[in-house]
RNA sequence: GGAGCUGUAGCUCAGUUUGGUUAGAGCGUCUGCCUGUCACGCAGAAGGCCGCGAGUUCGAGUCUCGUCAGCUCCGCCA
């Protein structure tokens, strides 16, 4: 007999069970050996239950028992019976499992960290042990939370009509956008599949191919840098519909959201959600994602201060440049080496200074106080609705930088002022629409697509295509939730005319056009239906559910920050044979 | 590509400012005792390439340079 298999799990048995001969299968979390007694607190994914060997009882059992370590698999048979010393803080604390016989399926060697919840254990052992560190209910309870996300996402989309379909994961790499992965190919040498940063033309094709309503839980693929909110390998729930406008999937996709928050969290989100232009989001927040939790919104000065005898507000006002500024309520405590820090934070994101004013015992202390007019004082403060104990930050510089530079330090006050600790579980969705259509890269000199270049510009902007591309809007939107991005699409270009002069307005030329993209744009002529669609960030929505701002939390098997897998050690050097047979050749970096 | 923080016992950390006997603590582990524990208790013990490599020095956990790794951020992420 290897093991008795169990009829029960660790996380089911109440007071009601009371004298039920039961066997139970999992691991041995805690041993409290008293000597005589032996108490074994046994897990499983469903909870804990108490077993307890008594000598009395049955004496070779207990000696045994002794045997048991931490993490040790058992299966163990035995009576339910009422606890003497009720445990209330555990659903099973009311019974225990008297032990009649029981066995030792595997041992385990000692964990390097112990397999509970609430452990400070660094990233770097836990990421090695991840199946250790998987074993914690904490973590747990993440994949639970995700995989009903999985099964709600699929009842919605299947109730609604829509079809899942697979798209390739090795695919044709294409300019624009992020970094692909590639795959080198063996049958082809010399050539090379990418794997997909989404499949956004796959499922545009498949409106060409009349599948009307398309959806997929689909792995993505990014070859970019990693963040606390970014993996190269990430998952969406990818969607795409035909004979639709924005509004079409706006609500289908706000029906979800409204689903998965009764479901999960049991709570109404409000709906429809509140939507924003991107020109209000950066304007009011200095960031295409705005968390609407608080305010602290940013206060535009330029127009007071277009006399002002101060040089680097008058060349900035000069330059067409943006004077702007954020209040922190209660922030004049605020010491010299706060503000400093936050200066230096302010510089991350280019600022070459931070200008501040401090309101204290009716007095104002600033460092350019003398260089403003008792008037611009007075309309600074006013602008910002500021009392006595408030700071003025202010920010002057291109219009963008200086409101990208107070969208950043309005979240940093916030996170610094444990603002974010007492909103952490409201939630703020919100809809950021009409988005520019392009951005320029001074670097590269041209325009790129903001959101991709098959996003369809508004028609009351395409008289500005050839006149003033930066002022062409796009059928584009986000849904942000709580300051984070957590979805996005736009209504396609389904007329190849137009799919050819947004190409042009990129600066592709016609080869690399037909070379890139020339599937899709013959596609396009044989018949396209208008479609539009969305990609939501799955990853990120479990975060948000399950309450972490991490997303390794929420990915079973993720990557360091350097893209390393420190559990089954990839990426990792390859036998010479394996590149030879792909037509391989290495050379190593030399100085 | 860049910046910051971190790396000392299985785990969490102190010690580094000002170089100097045998590198400490808590938890965990092991052994013994213990019949109602649930952070069990009591007594004892074991446990260290101070991330790695150079250098300075009579002497380096401590100073210098390099390097690797983890985390966070900027760039990047249509």
């Amino acid at each position: 007999m290897s093991f008795l298999k169990r009829n029960i799990n660790c996380g089911e048995l109440r007071d009601t069970d009371v004298s039920r001969k039961v066997v139970l299968n999992g691991w041995a979390a805690t041993v409290r050996n008293l000597g005589g007694l032996i108490f074994v607190d046994m897990r499983d994914r469903y909870g804990i239950t108490q077993v307890i060997f008594e000598p009395e009882f049955n004496p070779e059992l207990a000696e045994k028992a002794k045997e048991i370590r931490s993490e040790f698999v058992l299966w163990v048979e035995g009576e339910v019976r009422l606890r003497s010393n009720p445990n209330q803080v555990i659903p099973t604390g009311l019974i225990e499992v008297v032990a009649s016989n029981f066995g030792i399926i595997n041992k385990a060697e000692l964990p390097p960290f112990p397999i509970e919840d609430g452990i400070e254990t660094g990233e770097e052992t836990k990421l090695k042990y991840r199946y250790l560190d998987l074993r914690r209910p904490e973590l747990q309870r993440k994949f639970i939370i995700r995989n009903k996300l999985y099964q709600i996402v699929h009842q919605y989309y299947h109730d609604n009509n829509f079809l899942e379909v697979e798209t390739p994961v090795l695919m044709k790499s294409t300019p624009e956008g992020a970094r692909d992965f590639l795959v080198p190919s063996r049958i082809n040498k010399g050539k090379f599949y990418a794997l997909p940063q989404s499949p956004q033309i796959f499922k545009q094709i498949l409106m060409i191919s009349g599948f009307d309503r398309y959806m997929q839980i689909v792995k993505c693929f990014r070859d970019e840098d990693l963040r606390s909110d970014r993996q190269p390998e990430f998952t969406q729930v990818d969607v795409e519909m035909s004979f639709i406008d924005r509004d079409d999937i706006i609500s289908v996709t706000e029906g979800l959201f409204v689903k998965v928050w009764k479901e999960i969290l049991g709570l109404d989100i409000q709906s429809p959600i509140r939507r924003m232009s991107y020109a209000e989001a950066m304007s009011s927040y200095g960031s295409d994602k705005p968390d609407l939790r608080f305010g602290m919104e940013i206060n535009h000065l330029s127009s007071g201060l277009m006399s002002t005898e101060f040089k680097v507000f008058q060349d900035i006002v000069a330059a067409n440049g943006l004077i702007a500024s954020i209040k922190v309520t209660n922030g004049a405590s605020l010491s010299r080496k706060i503000i400093d820090e936050l200066t230096e934070f302010a510089k991350k994101y280019g600022a070459k200074g931070l200008a501040w004013i401090k309101i204290s015992n009716g007095e104002i202390s600033s460092p350019i106080s003398k260089f403003l007019t008792e008037e611009q004082m007075e309309f600074i403060i006013r602008s910002n609705d500021a009392k006595d104990g408030d700071l003025i930050l202010i920010s002057s510089d291109k219009r963008n930088r200086a409101l990208t530079i107070l969208g950043a330090l309005r979240l940093e006050v916030a996170r610094r002022q444990g603002i974010f600790e007492k909103v952490k579980n409201n939630f703020e969705f919100l809809w950021v629409v009409d988005f520019p259509l392009f951005e320029y890269d001074e670097e590269a000199g041209r325009y790129f697509a903001m959101h991709h270049p098959f996003t369809s510009p508004m028609e009351e902007d395409f008289h500005l295509l050839d006149t003033n591309p930066g002022e062409v809007r796009a059928k584009a939107y986000d849904i942000v939730c709580n300051g984070a991005e957590i979805g996005g699409g736009s209504i396609r270009i389904h007329d190849n005319v137009i799919q050819q002069k947004m190409f042009d307005k990129l600066g592709l030329s016609e080869s690399e056009i037909d070379e890139k993209f020339g599937f899709l744009i013959k596609a396009l002529k044989y018949g396209a239906p208008p479609h539009g669609g969305i990609a939501l960030g799955l990853d990120r929505i479990v975060m948000i559910l399950s309450g972490t701002d991490n997303i390794r939390d929420v990915i079973a098997f993720p990557k360091t920050t350097s893209g390393l897998s420190l559990m089954d050690g990839s990426p990792s050097e390859v036998e010479l044979s394996q590149l030879n047979e792909l037509g391989i050749d290495l050379f190593r970096k030399t100085e």
